[in-house]
DNA sequence: CTGAAAGCGCTAACAG
DNA sequence: CTGTTAGCGCTTTCAG
């Protein structure tokens, strides 16, 4: 239990030459050192069975190539993707990624940023869920960058965003290009800002096209209760379409605020032997993986969440590598993915 | 842009008085400090929005209040359950959790289990995929603790394992109990230490029963496409379940590896217009949360994920905090959760 | 080509 | 009560 980890201290002594030299072999720098010290020193570090300390090689050069991520969910898989796309090209370019889940909650939110900050990362790659920013801005006037995706945020860096107002669009469209006219819309509180603009997309597009909105078709869940995977919005959706059944007023298509939710009213659909799509056609909204493989597989509207992450990550490196490079801001856009859960 | 943090030194110096003594009373140790001078630190401090460099810190008390944890998979609900569990605690007991996905691939987990180390943690939670615990062991004689949970694993150190052979137990007695004799199986291959001992407790629990195993109701597949959500198993069940169908020879009960497995099979068995449980009863092995919403909620075995996540982490900090602690080994029981997919 | 020495930001003896 | 100082492990001038 040897507690004591070598130093290239150990090493310098054992190799019988000096840190500087130890230094500069292990870390394979151009640095001109004769053939046989190099081969000395490099034996000496394998027989301590030597790695390297990070601490100390950070503390000297303040670098620490570490780039925090925090996102409000880590099994939601919508936000896995994203942090695939950032872990992949973080990788890449030689940085690791410290990943927090802030689970929707502000505070943590705010102690993982101060956290992270503290442990000197270079950047954070953010989905924030707050709308008090004053502290992310302090952080920046102190030097760390920082880029948000995912959902907008009042702050000047570099953004990721996603055009949620055409995809709300786009999703009516279709289906009002489909022939449909009755269209009813389920989702979970409008308290987010990707969802608002969802919905705004969707009412603006019936409304270019004269097409009634009917308040008895329109449900939106008041409360919201938060859980780590998405069974909330899965319930929401199975329940709410229940009340339309109920009511007896059945639409002809129903429009999803994500695809989670898209499945419960599948699902409350089919309990009520409601064919899909030939009586009712379902349209979700994410693209997730499950979408494809489900039964009737589903129309939805892709986010390209993994070239989200990848693009986020893309950037804050640039601006990490490039002290005076402007902030960047990107929209990306949906696509329609039409499958078998509309006619 | 100030690019340049503030340092307890830029305090000392605006305050007046000495790096020890801002550190003193910036670190709140009880340490006597005279109330006037506390009172002009901390009014420095706030004027030049001083954040402590925890890189200073660590390198100097060789305690960064880091644990490592390593997981195959983050957006696979039962890791994220197992993550939220560690987090917990880690939070509770001042220690804050770097959280690394492997993605199951080997090489993967070593890097990061190196990288770990090189960050000075503490110790490390992993649920192991590789077979090849050299490196590891290298990592213990250099003083680092590790808690092994989920999987088996040939290492001594703590761990936090999961009855898997008593939960094939008890799945198969409670179908046979009901009645059952004609008693399929699905599953991904065995190609892990769970899957192994799972389908080892049902198979030997059908035989003190005297219950022929019948080869065509025993479904596994031969290979096994990573995802990083678990669409594979989901798939893989509703497969498999057809094969079983189309030689006509339909079991009574189908015992599924896991909970998405069972999903799938209970979708290609509805597609089939077999009811369930009328007609077949399905069974799972998890209890995710999404097996109790689901149409027909899924009877499972739970393995209380939770408990053991945070079971993992209690053993790892009291290991950290106790040098001398002996290694635990505690083996988690599973318990049987009867809902409605069985009869 | 090699080594001595300074110093990153912090804490903790130790001395006063 | 307060300050001086050494040093954690490392890289990097600078001098030889």
């Amino acid at each position: 239990m040897s507690r004591n980890r070598p130093t290239i201290y150990d090493i310098a002594k054992l190799a019988n030459t000096s840190t500087a030299t130890v230094s500069r072999v292990l870390n394979d720098t151009g640095y001109p050192v004769k053939e046989e010290l190099k081969k000395r020193v490099i034996k000496a570090a394998k027989e301590l069975n030597y790695t390297p300390n990070l601490v100390g090689r950070h503390l000297k050069t303040s670098k620490s190539n570490d780039i925090g991520v925090i996102v409000p969910s880590i099994s939601n898989p919508y936000y896995s993707l994203l942090v695939n796309g950032v872990e992949n090209v973080a990788r890449k370019r030689g940085y690791n990624i410290l990943l927090c889940n802030s689970h929707r909650d502000p505070q943590r939110e705010k102690d993982y940023l101060e956290s992270l900050y503290q442990k000197q990362v270079e950047g954070i790659i953010i989905s924030s869920i707050t709308s008090d920013t004053e502290y992310i801005k302090k952080l920046q006037i102190n030097g760390l960058k920082i880029a948000a995706f995912d959902q907008d945020i009042d702050l000047d860096c570099n953004k990721v965003n996603f055009d949620y107002y055409r995809g709300g669009c786009i999703a009516a469209q279709y289906l009002i290009d489909r022939g449909h006219r009755d269209i009813g819309f389920i989702s979970a509180p409008l308290t987010r800002y990707s969802r608002k603009e969802l919905f705004r997309g969707f009412a603006d597009t019936l409304k270019i096209n004269n097409i009634a909105i009917k308040k008895d078709l329109i449900k939106i869940s008041e409360f919201e209760e938060e859980t780590e995977d998405q069974t909330y919005e899965y319930k929401n959706g199975k329940q709410l379409v229940q009340q339309i059944i109920k009511k007896g007023n059945i639409p002809s298509a129903i429009f999803c605020i994500n695809d989670m939710t898209a499945f419960g009213v599948i699902q409350g659909l089919q309990k009520n032997h409601i064919q899909i799509p030939q009586d009712v056609s379902v349209m979700g909204f994410d693209n997730i993986t499950i979408s494809e493989i489900i039964n009737p597989s589903l129309t939805t509207i892709d986010q390209c969440t993994h070239e989200m992450g990848s693009l986020a990550a893309e950037v804050l490196i640039n601006n990490i590598e490039d002290e005076n490079k402007k902030y960047i801001s990107t929209m990306l856009q949906p696509t329609l993915v039409v499958r078998n859960s509309t006619k």
